[in-house]
DNA sequence: CCTGATGGCGATTCTTGCAG
DNA sequence: CTGCAAGAATCGCCATCAGG
């Protein structure tokens, strides 16, 4: 509880709030000097809010030598502390391990339902913004985008026109700390996106590059599109 | 020794809460 | 609404540190 309290004052003021967004978005880790010039402000603050960042764990840091002489830089980045916030309390999580416990105790057929449910939650995701077949490349894109910021995914897109593909990098995966535990988790999440892409896309494939439980920094997928 | 970066500290400005 | 006090945020300066 006292944690909690340390880690809602320290996202209380905005710009401590923005920066600890700034960092969730950016893939590498950043300096002083990064923030201080993003946010426009002294190096001075941006140094004490990333030091109150670092004080409640949200934010890990460490030396590393710039090459350049002089002392070495201290980079910030992203720990792998994970913060629930729920007020008043619920307990989503203990009431998910309570229902995928129930599924694994099915055996196949449980799992085969999981993927299923997770391919369909994908589908809905995408069908509740608007009819997918009327929209450009583009606006398929940006659909594929701003659901994923809803997912709090920070995912990058990249599309290749040669290749008829997309390279869809997941930073930030919403799943991870129950993924560890149970692999089926990454494949439901694997299927979700299948769902997303197979709403936007007529036949699809979506193969997996990297994952974050393999060691990779983030999860990567190559959607390949036929019919574009 | 020079350079570039950190970090401590005092001064200033801004924000908030409270009493009258 | 106004004035005041306290605390937080910010700024600027400077000592110190560490690599070339």
């Amino acid at each position: 509880m006292e944690q909690k309290l340390k880690v809602t004052n320290a996202l209380s003021d905005p710009t401590r709030f923005n920066i600890y967004q700034h960092i969730i978005e950016q893939m590498e880790a950043v300096t002083v000097n990064d923030i201080a010039e993003t946010f426009d402000i002294h190096p001075n603050v941006a140094r004490m809010h990333l030091s109150k960042l670092e004080d409640v764990d949200l934010i890990i840091s460490y030396t590393k030598k710039t090459g350049k002489g002089g002392r070495p830089s201290r980079l910030y980045e992203l720990s792998n502390h994970v913060i629930e916030l729920n007020f008043p309390h619920r307990d989503y999580k203990l009431l998910s391990a309570i229902a995928l416990e129930t599924l694994s105790k099915l055996g196949k057929p449980g799992e085969k339902a999981l993927f299923d449910t997770g391919f369909t939650y994908g589908q809905r995701m995408i069908d509740q913004y608007q009819d997918a077949s009327k929209l450009s490349l583009e606006q398929k894109l940006k659909l594929l985008r701003d659901a994923s910021k809803l997912l709090g995914m920070y995912a990058d897109f990249h599309y290749s026109e040669t290749d008829q593909s997309i390279t869809y990098t997941i930073n930030n995966c919403p799943f991870k700390e129950a993924a560890t535990k149970n692999e089926s988790i990454c494949h439901m999440h694997e299927f979700f996106l299948k769902g997303m892409f197979e709403s936007l896309f007529e036949g699809i494939t979506l193969s997996e590059t990297n994952n974050m439980l393999n060691g990779c920094k983030n999860c990567t997928y190559i959607a390949k599109l036929s019919v574009v």
